[in-house]
DNA sequence: GGTAAAGTGGACCTGTGGTCAAGTTCGGTG
DNA sequence: CACCGAACTTGACCACAGGTCCACTTTACC
């Protein structure tokens, strides 16, 4: 078919250095007061090549998350139990929830200016570059995560409506004050609420009816 | 005591016209493409009247929200059962998710704007005009929904981290896709899962440990 | 009616995300 | 190695947002 043309060697190493410059600051200052220039300058090149490497401030932001976690994908998908297939889906949501909680906290920062992002997807459609911006306007990380938690949810309980818990679990992460949270370093208590709220969900009662 | 100067009657009208005016905006178009220039000239002010009166973005939109969780906030605190006091705490924040589901539906957009300008808190610290801004950064319509939904989640389980449960359960509601289910409508379908949620945590097993 | 405080408007400032045309560098090719 | 087109880079530039300022008007009270 088409030839995929090979990123040259000084496009990949930009890209790289646009990336971590953008890790940098993102640990060292409010997301929200980070502009696109800030970090041209950091990594070094021009607020052009930033732009033409990702497109906007969301796909930047995107394009950093999904880096961070591609590890949790890979242990989910063909990694050992609990994460891993091998046990039931009550155990692994868990684990899950419990692996999420873990990259949020690592990643308090980034999450806020995905939301943050979200917000100022301004005039053009993106045609090209057009790795996210899908039918559900959410970024790929998030599409696997709820594609994930709702599956395991309908395993145990097809009964309930699993698409829109796993939102509802999942959203609660994006939260200001659970942010907040993360950022106080308190991972632990929020993983055990989380649990709570999950485990609870599973053993509910049957809804009150249709 | 300091004597309270009344209101001058103009500036009274122009807040009413202001309100409005967000209001009308905010059910037509998209949260994020309002800009206070047009808040004011949809009014008939200038834009410094709008600024003057509200403050910042924030300060605008925190304000219609007040208005319009107003009643909610009567009703719970003396209206009737099972939203008002007289009924065991379960029954309260089923009927208390329920009437904040519906607020929240009728004022997606809001909700969404609300989000969106908490970001937008640049340089100054607002010393005047500080009826907002508080210690926790929230406005003051969430504060009295947590605080009330964390109460009651105490009453029944104080054995469960309440606070962060109520944040939880709350924060779920801010969220993207949730937003974009109530845009859609489905109203009910967001109460009863919150309602499964909300019964499943309130009869979940006491947490592993402390 | 007079007057001081409250309120008003809109030009203006700062800073943002995003665009673009002109120039530069890479990497494959004869 | 010399060459050439595509990929890449750049920073001036644009539109427009939130927010500030202050000269001017209106109000409420005496």
């Amino acid at each position: 078919m088409i030839e995929e043309r090979r990123e040259r060697a000084d496009a990949a190493r930009n890209r790289r250095a646009i990336l971590r410059a953008t890790e940098d600051l993102l640990a060292r200052h409010r997301p929200e007061q980070i502009s696109m220039e800030q970090v041209a300058a950091a990594a070094g090149v021009g607020k052009g090549t930033v732009f033409h490497r990702f497109g906007s401030r969301m796909g930047l932001m995107v394009a950093l998350m999904q880096e961070r976690a591609y590890a949790l994908e890979e242990a989910v998908a063909s990694g050992p139990p609990p994460l891993g297939p091998g046990v039931p889906p009550e155990e692994r949501l868990m684990a899950f929830l419990d692996a999420i909680v873990d990259v949020v906290g690592r990643n308090k920062g980034l999450l806020a200016a995905l939301g943050h992002a979200a917000t100022a997807a301004p005039r053009p459609e993106w045609k090209e570059h057009g790795e996210h911006r899908d039918e559900d306007g959410d970024h790929p990380v998030y599409r696997f995560w709820h594609g994930h938690t709702s599956a395991l949810i309908a395993a145990r309980r097809p009964d309930l409506d699993g698409e829109l818990l796993a939102h509802i679990l999942l959203g609660s992460l994006q939260s200001e004050p659970v942010l907040r949270l993360l950022e106080r370093g308190e991972t632990m208590r929020l993983a055990a609420s989380l649990r709570v709220m999950a485990s609870g969900m599973l053993a509910a009662p049957a809804p009150a009816l249709a």
